[in-house]
DNA sequence: ATCTTAAGTTAAAGATTGTTAAATCGAATT
DNA sequence: AATTCGATTTAACAATCTTTAACTTAAGAT
């Protein structure tokens, strides 16, 4: 979940929008002046930053410049009073990513801040190598490969994602609607029969190892480790 | 220098704006309603898109649409003629990256599309480099070259543009449709036995790497590195 | 105990993908 | 205009993946 800074010096509005945006997910740090929030800049990791441009102490500008010299990349945001050409102007030379004029509709700044974090994003997925060890296999998700010394499995999608789901959830119960909504998209008779059909073959891949796929009745299926 | 695509009916403000641009030192095509513009994104390589949303043919949201099932990235900003809140938000929801509210002002826009194409720029000189690294090989896109100190290939056209896409989703799953529309231009059955063809030439490049092409049964294929 | 429903197993059917080779296309050259 | 050559598409067949079907077994309820 994306990180946001939020440097507004009027409480009221600070608060309300902090609110808004941890309602839609987001996790948002408020602080009340430029100082701060260049402190506050300092100390975390964030993704975006949203600054009123008047504020006590050290400006919207003053703080995204010094935000810059930290973080060149780094999305900026600028709340500006009204529509002073000027300062919008200035702002983007600096380096914001956008600029919203209040008073700003929530939403519209939720899409903005979205079709920002989206642009930022496409790039930043790294991927994770992810690997269970299953008894003496080791369950590569990534190259869905079941392997140990002696002898592997190139899985299919279809049962390497649900063993993924299975591993993710070990000695839990995985829920065969949840399951079949993930993997299936939908869940029907015919797609839990399929289902049923890979825990079969899941089983007999992992027969001689000591774990274990048990059936819930009527709730799902549980990989015991 | 960046190329821009503008769609706009209104032929007073397209040339207006044409001309504005193309002082900045940006180069731009004019096209006068959504169906030509598309013909025009097809046919030519462009690094943003300005769109009118009320156009003739085909309106603006709609033609944004086609233009994100041949390219998700490309940055899109939005024309509209008065702040209509429903647009606007529909609008970011295809994944505009911005919208501006007719009548505007022109330094604006134009410092909007600078904010779009800076970020977009660090994006692609931090995470997509021109050449790419599979096993031993680099993979030269710009010339179509995978070479190693001991052999090098010589890709066809298809072929670099295949991998190009793999690499670009590398350890995502790279949508059939996508690449077919991308690619081929249109997805069919035989564009997709074409491009299953061509799966299995980079598959024998890359056969004693340790890089895979798995294949995602019913949605696409997936290159793992 | 009996009945109903869920789950287990296996095999076949249906659909997608893998591979190879031949046919076609298009640009460059004769 | 014909020829050649490489690139791409089409065709044919094989292999694999997924779903459906049929039948069996197990679990829970009456």
């Amino acid at each position: 979940m994306a990180k946001i800074l939020l440097a507004e010096d009027d409480e009221n509005l600070g608060e309300l929008l902090k609110n808004y945006l941890n309602a839609k997910l987001f996790e948002t740090d408020l602080f009340s002046n430029g100082e701060l929030a260049l402190e506050g800049f300092r100390r975390g990791r964030y993704d975006l930053c949203i600054l009123d441009v008047m504020m006590p102490v050290k400006d919207g500008f003053t703080l995204a410049q010094d935000i810059r010299t930290i973080n060149k990349t780094v999305p900026i945001i600028f709340l500006t009073a009204r529509s002073m050409k000027e300062d919008v102007l200035e702002g983007f030379k600096i380096g914001a990513d956008d600029y919203i004029t209040k008073p700003f509709n929530m939403d519209e700044l939720l899409f903005r801040i979205e079709a920002i974090l989206r642009r930022v994003k496409t790039d930043t997925q790294q991927f994770c190598p992810q690997a269970y060890t299953l008894g003496k296999y080791t369950f590569d998700v990534q190259k869905q490969l079941l392997q140990s010394g002696e002898t592997s499995h190139k899985l299919t999608t279809k049962e390497s994602e649900l063993l993924k789901l299975l591993c993710d959830n070990a000695n839990q119960v995985l829920e065969r609607n949840y399951a079949l909504k993930t993997i299936w998209e939908d869940d029907n008779y015919f797609n839990a029969r399929s289902m049923d059909v890979y825990i079969t073959k899941l089983r007999k891949y992992l027969k001689d190892e000591p774990v274990e796929i048990l059936n819930v009745h009527g709730k799902g299926f549980k990989l015991v480790v």
